[in-house]
DNA sequence: ACCCAGGTGGCCC
DNA sequence: GGGCCACATGGG
């Protein structure tokens, strides 16, 4: 088979699953409080848990921080790891209240690097957590890895047989072979999701690996 | 009765 | 730097 390139899987992906429209959220604020709750959990899940924090006015860094923990526990319960996720919320809405007066927009006005830093400080959030808020909050041009992403290279061995492993790897293998667009990275990450969800409950053996049909679409 | 889901942090070596 | 484990609900 020939190597493919990863611009190449995005164009099959695409054909093949249609747009995505990532990430559902009405705010940035939203955006991160999806992607706190996502981990680990089925998205229908977290619908269930937005919408209640919603009905509950719960759903701006001002109010989270001032909100009582029990609450928060009972609104997010059905996205599972409650207690956990409730609290990281609470302590992520104190850190922008207080850092930068709840206002998201001053948070993402500075160098992109730098707020990732910050990102990563911050109690339950890792690199794809940091990553998923840098490009679908605050549009910068990151580049997610998800579990997907990195079982669909040990299938698709993109770019060649050099494996790719580690996050940050792969990340910028991703950003040094795609061109510098952010709506397409959107869009990539979102498919290598739905893919997963779709074709990819098996074990990663890669040759007969149903990702392998996909991409010869 | 399992297995997985849009991971992370803590501990161990 | 990698290999385990807890965290927890809901759907297949």
């Amino acid at each position: 088979m020939d190597v493919m390139n990863v611009l190449e899987i995005y164009d099959k992906l695409r054909a093949h699953f249609g747009r995505q429209y990532w990430w559902p959220a009405e705010t940035p604020f939203e955006v991160i409080v999806g992607a706190i709750l996502t981990q680990q959990t089925a998205w229908k899940n977290v619908e269930k848990a937005i919408i209640n924090l919603k009905k509950l006015d719960l759903m701006t860094p001002e109010v989270i921080a001032a909100s009582n923990l029990e609450t928060l526990e009972k609104a997010v319960y059905t996205s599972g790891f409650y207690r956990q996720k409730a609290l990281r919320l609470k302590k992520i809405s104190e850190y922008l209240v207080k850092n930068y007066n709840g206002n998201l927009s001053r948070f993402f006005s500075r160098d992109t690097m730098e707020v990732r830093k910050e990102l990563l400080g911050l109690d339950g959030v890792g690199f794809e957590t940091a990553d998923s808020i840098l490009l679908y909050a605050g549009c910068k041009r990151i580049f997610v890895i998800d579990a997907y992403t990195k079982r669909m290279c040990r299938c698709m061995k993109p770019g060649g047989s050099e494996v790719h492993d580690g996050y940050e790897n792969l990340r910028h293998f991703f950003e040094n072979n795609l061109p510098e667009d952010i709506e397409l990275y959107k869009e990539y990450h979102a498919l290598i999701v739905e893919l997963g969800k779709n074709y990819c409950k098996t074990k990663p053996d890669c040759e007969k690996c149903p990702l392998r049909r996909i991409a010869k679409l």
